[in-house]
DNA sequence: CAACCATACGGAGAGTGTCTCCGTTTAGCA
DNA sequence: TGCTAAACGGAGACACTCTCCGTATGGTTG
C-alpha cells in the first residue's frame, strides 16, 4: 500500500473510533470522511461497507479480550462470584460503543457476518471460562459457550439500549449465573 | 374525524402492519403511504412520527397480551414448566414483528417513550405471573416483573436478530427460569 | 339543492445520508 | 527528471424523511 493511502486509512479509522463512540454506529460516513480530511470516495474505497470500517475500528479491541480473560481465570474464589465477575467484564467489553452489544451478539454464530472473526474471539474466550468451570464441576453440563455469550449479550443489549446502571445489571447477571451453575444444595 | 380521513387512516395502519412484519420497523414510510394509495403528507399528518404509526399498529396486539396471560395462569403443573411456558408465550408476543423485541424491551421503564403504554401492559401482565408464583412461594423474593421482562426480552432480541429457532431459545429460557425460581433442593 | 368552508388531501421539494464514477493528482521508481 | 500505476476527492444519482401549501371535498346550513 502506498504511504499516503496508509496514512489516510489510519486517519479514517482513528476518526471513526471517536465518532462511533460518541454518536453510535449509525453516524454519517460522509461526515467521518470529512472529519478525517478525505473525500467520501476515499473512505468507501478503503471500507466498502459500514461494517468493514467497524471491523477495522474493533481490531485493537480484540486484543483486550484475551487479556481480560487471562486475568479473570486467575480468580480463586467461589464459582458464583467468579462467573458473575466474568459476566460483568464481558458486558463491559462488548459495550465499548453504543450499539456494540447488539452488533456483536447478533452476529454471533453467523459465519457470513463481516465481523464474524470478532465474535469468534469472544466465543473462544468464553469457552475458556466454560472449560475452567466445568473442570471444577461447577457448571451444568449442558451449558455452551455460544449460549452463554448470547444470554449475557442479551442482557448487555438491554442495558445498552435502556441506559441501565451497573447496579441494575448485576442482579440480572446473578440470575444468569444461578441458572447456569450446578445447584449446590444451599 | 371526516369519513375519508378515517378511511385513509385505517388503510395506512393496515398496510403498515403488513409492511412492518415483512420488512421490519425501518421500512420506508413514503413507501407505505404509496402502497396505501395516499400521499406522504397524509401519512405524516395522521402519524407525525414512525413511533406514532407503530403505536397504532400495535393497538390490536395489546388485547392479545391480557388474553394470553389469562390462559397461562390457568396452568396447574409445576412452577418451572409454568414459568418456561409463560416465557415462551411472552417471546412469541413481542416477536410479532421483526425488530419488535428490541423496540418494546428497550422502551420498558421509559415513561417518555411513545410506546410506553404498550410496555406497561406487558409489565403488568408479567406482574400477574410474578404474583401468582410468589403466592405459591416458588419464586425468589427479589425477582421483579420489570427485571423479568428485560431478561426475557433480551433473549427475544437475540433470537429475533439471529433468527434462532424455538429449539435454540427454549434452553435459554430454562436457564432464566432456573435462575429465578427458588431452589427446590433437587 | 346550492353554496360555503373547515377539513383533509397529496405532491413538489428541501434537507440529509449513502455510495459511485471518473477526471485529476501524486508517490515511488527507473 | 519523467513516467505510470495507485490513490484521491468531489460532483452527482439515488433513497428516505418530513413540510409546506395549493387543491379538492365532505358535511352542514339556509
Amino acid at each position: 500500500m502506498r504511504a499516503d493511502a496508509q496514512r489516510n486509512r489510519d486517519r479514517i479509522v482513528e476518526v471513526a473510533r471517536v465518532v462511533f463512540r460518541e454518536r453510535g454506529y449509525d453516524a454519517s460516513l460522509d461526515d467521518i470522511a470529512k472529519k478525517a480530511g478525505v473525500g467520501p470516495g476515499t473512505l468507501y474505497r478503503h471500507f466498502p461497507t459500514r461494517d468493514a470500517l467497524l471491523d477495522a475500528v474493533m481490531q485493537a479491541w480484540v486484543d483486550g479480550v484475551t487479556e481480560t480473560t487471562d486475568k479473570a481465570l486467575t480468580f480463586e474464589g467461589p464459582a458464583r462470584e467468579f462467573l458473575i465477575g466474568w459476566f460483568e467484564a464481558y458486558v463491559a467489553l462488548i459495550s465499548m460503543h453504543k450499539g456494540g452489544p447488539a452488533k456483536l451478539t447478533s452476529a454471533m454464530g453467523d459465519e457470513q457476518s463481516p465481523i464474524s472473526h470478532k465474535t469468534r474471539v469472544l466465543v473462544a474466550a468464553t469457552q475458556r471460562v466454560v472449560d475452567h468451570l466445568q473442570a471444577r464441576g461447577a457448571l451444568r453440563e449442558d451449558v455452551e459457550a455460544l449460549q452463554m455469550c448470547r444470554m449475557v449479550g442479551g442482557v448487555a443489549v438491554i442495558a445498552d439500549q435502556s441506559d441501565l446502571s451497573a447496579d441494575e445489571v448485576r442482579p440480572m447477571l446473578a440470575v444468569l449465573a444461578d441458572g447456569m451453575l450446578r445447584p449446590t444444595g444451599g
